[in-house]
DNA sequence: CCAAAAGTGTTGCAGCTACACCCATGT
DNA sequence: ACATGGGTGTAGCTGCAACACTTTTGG
């Protein structure tokens, strides 16, 4: 059986970074390769998507066949697709995050052949595909998640704004994205206690009102 | 010209949620489509990624290619991969997020056809596939880069607990994912003030301890 | 009685909120 | 002169960090 298009279709994966904590440190579950390309590697779980699931419901699917662990809640990282990230074709996949307690480690009573294994995230071996990309993307979501600091994803907020903008311009996309109201004296004391603006030394003309500062963001 | 594969193969595309600000309320860029289906319709910028493209230069090209937007800095949103949501075959698209100010609003110059047009938030059409399902993923990851309240995203990291736990295996879990100590006496005063823990009015036996309480998240 | 982990309050400080008036420009 | 938006300080409060000892169990 074959299938043919009109134009060329990549493959799909799903893989899942699935974290546990054993004896105080972060583990990942990798399962080492029985095929080539890089076998013998070490991999996260994963597989092919079928045409009739949906991305979580073929991560899951894939997660319970290769380890055995059910009922996991999955949590989309993202896609990674870089275009020569497999050997064979083009491969894209969708990597989910996961989280397992240490008490549901019924792991290599249900897979049989139990070659999935914890791995300490302090003494990883080298990884098959680009899976330690995928890896660090799933520490990064991790950590993000328990990390209460705005600086880093906010930044790309300041998008909205022109290369030279006034500190009211900046007040207005902010109010914009929250739906509120914020107060003038203290979203400046805000944004120059926590960006990293600088002062261009010019300032707005032609409206019919007091001109304004203008900054850039460094 | 047709390509063969021995398994089914999904199509892949980028669409583009892509924000501006005009007249002091949020806009998205959509597509009046010019083919079936949902001939008419408004859709998202986007496209099919080509084979030898990574998958946020294809989101690129196409946004440049529908709208003569250039130089714009997309991230990832997510994947999106109902078997159903393209009635022609089984397409997987790769979600982006984009934001422009309004000075670079030099759309319909460089676009020939200008059927790319901003619509305010407030008053959408009808999209075709699940683009407002992608839309609102859009949105609400606009809000939360702005917003510092870690409630939602925290709440995953109790699948590292078993069902019953204590509030020390509850701060060691924290402490392991942010890396640092925490002090015993604010962590939980933290925890109680900020999630919904229930006292079960058990404890743990069996240290050679005094025996602990035992929690879950409710 | 000793070891091991559980449990418990207070104080100082930093950062946030609330709040009202004068300033520079164009017409 | 007036209309329009730009620019500025302070006081109270709240939430977070720092910090040490007593309690309960098992061996």
């Amino acid at each position: 059986m074959s299938y043919t298009y009109d134009y060329p279709h990549p493959a799909v994966t799903a893989d899942i970074v699935i974290f546990s904590i054993r004896d105080e440190e972060l583990h990942v579950l990798l399962i080492q390769r029985k095929l080539n390309p890089f076998k013998g590697a070490w991999a996260l779980p994963g597989g092919f998507i079928q045409m009739d699931e949906d991305l979580e419901t073929g991560a899951a699917r894939e997660l319970a066949e290769e380890t055995g662990l059910t009922g996991i809640h999955l949590e989309q990282l993202g896609a990674f697709g870089r275009p020569d990230r497999d050997p064979r074709e083009r491969v894209i996949t969708i990597a989910f995050l996961a989280l397992v307690p240490s008490d549901k480690l019924v792991l290599s009573a249900a897979t049989d052949a139990s070659d999935a294994q914890w791995h300490n995230l302090s003494d990883l071996p080298k990884l098959a595909f680009d899976h330690e990309n995928i890896l660090n993307a799933g520490r990064e979501r991790l950590a993000n998640m328990v990390s209460s600091d705005i600086a880093q994803s906010a930044r790309v907020v300041f998008k909205f704004l022109p290369g030279k903008f006034t500190l009211a311009q900046a007040q207005s996309v902010f109010e914009i994205i929250k739906g509120e109201a914020l107060d003038k004296r203290n979203f400046r004391k805000w944004i120059m206690a926590n960006w990293a603006l600088t002062d261009l030394e010019e300032k707005t003309q032609g409206g019919r009102h007091r001109p304004a500062a203008l900054y850039s963001l460094t």
